[in-house]
DNA sequence: TCCTTAGTTCAAAAGTTATTGAACAATTGG
DNA sequence: CCAATTGTTCAATAACTTTTGAACTAAGGA
């Protein structure tokens, strides 16, 4: 079972930028980009907001075109369409993730979980 | 006399790119890529918005930090802030005119308006 | 089967952004 | 000075987006 993407062709120039244009997302895309090729699921940006807020936000990434999401049991495996995306706005993804890098005004994810050993 | 603008430091990048992810507002910035170094006024760009309304917009392109508005006589030149901007995120802008030069559901600017010789 | 985990959906509320028209201000040409 | 031109401001409204909590679904383990 697969959520519906829009193929690479249906990526809109201003539907991208304005879904990158808030905080919460970038902060997504940036760990995503992070953690290139390690598909992570929902709750890995729990530090970013509320579980129904994160469904809706990745759901407009999603939507967007700027994430892909595969349902892997009741997970939600998600990762960035880095190649969609390079294909038809070349040097667009790349410049907003090296510039959401260097941002220090973005939340945050993944700084409380420290893989505590026992 | 001249209206407020951010310093490089100041332009953040959620608010350009929500301020980018504006079909209007994209109209407005690929129209001056392509006019680069020709300060426009305001009334260049009534084929996309009204008066009051591209006077809206035209703020919000510059507190963001994505032109610079001289006054100039009763008229605002109009200019793109490329070297700023190339700066604080390389390549971002230059990656969102040449995406929006290729985009045909961008509304346009100045199909009307062609000088008419006497 | 029952419980837990992972995430969605829905409707409401809150907040924000875009659009409008009328009134205004400032400059410039006659 | 007067009128025209250029653009702003203001308040209202319309249209969207974000956030919330409660109720829900679907899969997986005990």
């Amino acid at each position: 079972m697969t959520l519906p993407h829009p193929t690479a062709e249906q990526i809109s120039l201003p539907i991208v930028l304005a879904v990158l244009g808030d905080p919460t997302r970038l902060a997504i895309v940036r760990y995503l980009a992070s953690k290139e090729g390690v598909p992570l699921n929902c709750s890995k940006f729990l530090d970013l907001a509320s579980k129904t807020n994160l469904s809706y936000h990745l759901a407009k990434l999603r939507e967007a075109g700027i994430t892909r999401t595969e349902a892997v049991g009741t997970s939600r495996l998600i990762t960035l369409r880095r190649d969609d995306l390079n294909n038809r706005f070349p040097g667009l993804l790349d410049s907003v993730i090296a510039a959401a890098e260097g941002d220090p005004a973005l939340p945050a994810v993944g700084t409380a979980e420290v893989e505590v050993p026992v």
